[in-house]
DNA sequence: TCTAACGTTTACGTGAACGGCAAGGTTTGG
DNA sequence: CCAAACCTTGCCGTTCACGTAAACGTTAGA
């Protein structure tokens, strides 16, 4: 029995820039701006990466490409690195119940405030959605006009047919 | 009666700054990326906005902050000014009854197009917020297993709860 | 042990999206 | 007709989010 209770794999910048799509410089830079930390550091001061890692990477990602959110708007999404940092070692480091629950308690909130904040820029899409879907309908007026070949109402088409629900 | 058919106002740039949240700098680099051009110009050469390049500018807006999307990306959405300027003129030049309904069923492709794309980000979104629920999920996993006084499990919890749909 | 492949920090370069200023022309009220 | 306020076209500066290259150290395999 000569091995420690798991070997979690530590992947290097080269295998993580791979595995999310990212290069090896962004990962750094976003490092430089405190989004996120290595795990850890080889003897040589290589950055050693694990799995959760990764999915902090990724969500980034997404948060960068899907959401369009600027990176200090992420750095705020992700709450302070250091923060995350300590609840880790307070996590590992401690065997009180009590407090555990406490540091995944504090980790759900911030999912939820997360959550919220993309599900704020969904809203703000959709009204989008409605916006572009009452052009559509101004122009539809405007074709039925040309259809039943009557002059295009110029002063304002107002609030024409019956919405046949909301599409989608 | 001495007033012409209808007088649509038109603005200056400053007043379309003010109304639409935009700088005239920005204004007018928008012109330059080919997002828009003023309805008309003074004799003096000063640019003149109608109401419709209002909205257009604030879809733009809307786009640029709520969508997160590049100007690049925005200008394929609104597809290329100069077809819309062509369009605007044929429109404008032609009695052309069917002509006409041609242009307003492009017009409607066109919105079409930009709701599809604008709901694509939508769904994208909404996957990220699958995803972290799943983490909230997972979080509180954990959670129910402190409150049971049980160990973690420390081997990955193997999809706990009922997961509506599929994810991804 | 040696070296090819990979990593490190440091630093300058780049495209996108504007900000700001200069030098001059335009509009409009008095 | 004249000045204040607004506009025009350059053109250089800036911030963000990286790209890229230099000079050097680390790791893993033959």
């Amino acid at each position: 029995m000569t091995d420690t209770p798991s070997a979690p794999r530590l992947l290097r910048i080269q295998e993580v820039a791979a595995d999310t799509g990212l290069t090896a410089r962004t990962i750094r830079y976003y490092e430089e701006l405190g989004l996120l930390a290595p795990a850890a550091r080889s003897e040589g001061a290589y950055r050693l990466y694990d799995t959760e890692d990764l999915e902090r990477l990724r969500f980034i990602r997404g948060l960068r490409d899907d959401a369009g959110f600027a990176l200090a708007d992420i750095r705020q999404l992700l709450e302070d690195e250091d923060a995350r940092a300590r609840n880790r070692e307070r996590f590992r480091g401690t065997a009180d119940e009590d407090e555990r629950r406490r540091i995944v308690r504090d980790a759900i909130g911030i999912v939820d405030r997360q959550v919220a904040t993309i599900q704020a820029k969904i809203n703000r899409l959709e009204a989008m959605v409605t916006e572009a879907e009452g052009r559509r309908d101004h122009l539809v007026g405007h074709l039925v006009d040309l259809e039943a070949g009557r002059e295009p109402d110029h002063t304002h088409t107002p609030a024409r047919a019956a919405h046949p629900g909301t599409p989608r």
